[in-house]
DNA sequence: TAGCTATAGTTGCCCAAGCAGTCGTTGGGC
DNA sequence: GCCCAACGACTGCTTGGGCAACTATAGCTA
């Protein structure tokens, strides 16, 4: 078999990516634990809060998320029984929950929000000078738009704002 | 809660990273799968082809890829139940096997990785001007290197070239 | 308003993977 | 040569998450 195959650039870029990907995360997840999280609560906990109200219907959040929709109804069973969130009944329609973060979900939150965004500024951001940072931002964001970051977010419809969070904005 | 920390830059820098890598990962196991394979089989068959005699004992396999040594285990077992892989006993070290690709295997393999350098190369390599690319992956690397893949791959010793790739080096 | 279809959420079942414990093997110290 | 600590692989147990089936509600159409 060719086994220059594999010093095919296209190989090392994607290997690049997935090793930046796979390091932070690592590092990201520590932190987490730290508080007492695990990655998806972070995630889930950082889409409500910044939602109107604290809160996101179940379906709205699954489609913010990496989460398919029994994947939410089980990390926000979990996270109820730990006081971080609470399920609150949509006046409008009795099909729908809303997913609330609690007082004690909001102060976990905070107490785990600086020392996250202490670790991106010291293994990511803080890497690069400014330029270079731009240029890899610039970079990342043509490519996301072309995968089409609906994968993972692209909740069409009732999501606010086209989505982004943990997105893009432009 | 103070609303705009969730615009903070450094955030919407790790979105980016996060949605690149979400968004092209989707399209990677759509093709794997088109070809019977899951992601992890793919780099487990990958990381073997690329190395010498087209084997690797299971422990430096766990070493290069994202897997534990039980999880290799069973991956090893399953592909080998699908004819990709043998096991075969190493002589000098009665402790140690070798996961071997077979000859499916590498058909496989080489019937995948044609399709998987396209899709690369269509969302990802090629929507960037090359000195935009460079940029990218110059930054990409700095960041790769600062966080070490060491989480991933860490494979010290035995390890052959030092590799590179979804690796890590020393 | 009766009926039909689409939607929101939950649950049963299954699978993949990690951790910790086990067993056999090895190699160094003496 | 003997002993013991370290190592390589495998297995039991548990956990997290997806898919598909199911229930209840909505809302359109006639």
């Amino acid at each position: 078999m060719n086994q220059n195959v594999f010093d095919d650039p296209r190989i090392t870029a994607v290997g690049l990516l997935v090793e930046a990907h796979a390091g932070l995360s690592a590092r990201f997840a520590a932190q987490f634990d730290e508080h007492g999280l695990s990655p998806v609560e972070f995630e889930v906990l950082t889409r409500l809060a910044r939602s109107p109200g604290n809160q996101l219907r179940m379906t709205d959040l699954a489609a913010q998320t990496s989460l398919s929709t029994s994947g939410v109804t089980r990390v926000v069973d979990r996270m109820e029984r730990d006081g971080l969130l609470t399920r609150r009944a949509c006046p409008s329609d009795r099909r729908s929950s809303y997913a609330v973060v609690t007082a004690s979900g909001m102060q976990r939150l905070d107490e785990t929000l600086p020392g996250h965004l202490r670790i991106i500024e010291q293994w990511f951001t803080g890497q690069l000078e400014p330029e270079a940072l731009r240029a890899l931002l610039d970079g990342l964001r043509r490519v996301r738009d072309a995968v089409h970051p609906g994968a993972t977010a692209g909740s069409a419809g009732s999501a606010p704002a086209e989505d982004e969070a943990v997105a893009a904005r432009h």
